[in-house]
DNA sequence: TGGTATTCGCAACTCGCCTGCGATAAGTGA
DNA sequence: TCACTTATCGCAGGCGAGTTGCGAATACCA
């Protein structure tokens, strides 16, 4: 883990603890948002002792510091998590039929926000836009 | 409820019960998806004896038969319903404050689609688009 | 090297949703 | 119209994701 996040979490009043450090690990070495389950798994799988709820404790507080970003995949029950730091605004693919999950590093809708904003008189904070569909293996 | 309503339920070997034509009126009624948990309230509300598990059992038939679609809103931890007939293709908006849930009648997302395909190599089915903000009351 | 507030682990809880099962009622045919 | 078949209903209980309370452990500041 690089030191300027350390001084982040620091900054933020909150510690550095063995659990956060591994949790950050853990979403800084994977490309696409994990569900706090698949964390877990992943943790237990490398001998790091730690409880199902200290992993959404620390998801939550690593989000409230702005280190780690909820993401919300369309069909799925439950959240997903992933570095924030570094990262450009984009989007997810994700297989119907094996789940993987890909990065989509565009975003064409900077132009249509201002049109909604003028047709519902909404003021625009976020948007979430995702595709599904088959990945060239399960085709 | 129009009468082809019924026939398309008939046709597709379910029965056309009284709760189920209870949930569906609510559907029509309603201009936003809802919760399975709001519906149940507003049959309450009507006095419609109904249980919770019925709810769900019938939103489940009539999305089975392709009259109700399920739609799930970014950052909400539950699915919604809404009518599918005779209503095109859509998204929505929803304000952060008070919950309110509107129609965006637009769809930008065509050309978007077949860049995807190429770039990921992914066959898409669906995609999902979602803005979230400040209705012009909670601004 | 303490003192103390944050964090951890455990147990138990909430919430949305589903399953099993016996009872009820919609639709069919006589 | 009536009786039969089977989808559907209501109730109780279960499941998985996520949360809360609380006493014990530990990061970190002096």
């Amino acid at each position: 883990m690089k030191a300027n996040v350390k001084d982040e979490i620091r900054a933020a009043g909150k510690r550095v603890t063995r659990t956060r450090q591994a949790v950050l690990a853990v979403l800084e070495s994977t490309k696409y948002p994990l569900s706090p389950a698949e964390l877990y798994a992943r943790l237990k799988k490398q001998k790091v002792p730690i409880d199902q709820v200290t992993v959404y404790r620390n998801l939550h507080a690593l989000r409230a510091i702005g280190l780690v970003k909820q993401v919300k995949l369309h069909q799925e029950d439950h959240f997903r998590y992933e570095m924030k730091e570094g990262r450009k605004h984009h989007h997810h693919i994700r297989c119907k039929s094996c789940g993987r999950i890909e990065d989509l590093l565009l975003c064409p809708l900077k132009k249509l926000t201002s049109m909604i904003e003028r047709e519902t008189r909404f003021l625009v904070g976020d948007h979430s836009l995702e595709f599904s569909g088959w990945c060239p293996e399960c085709q």
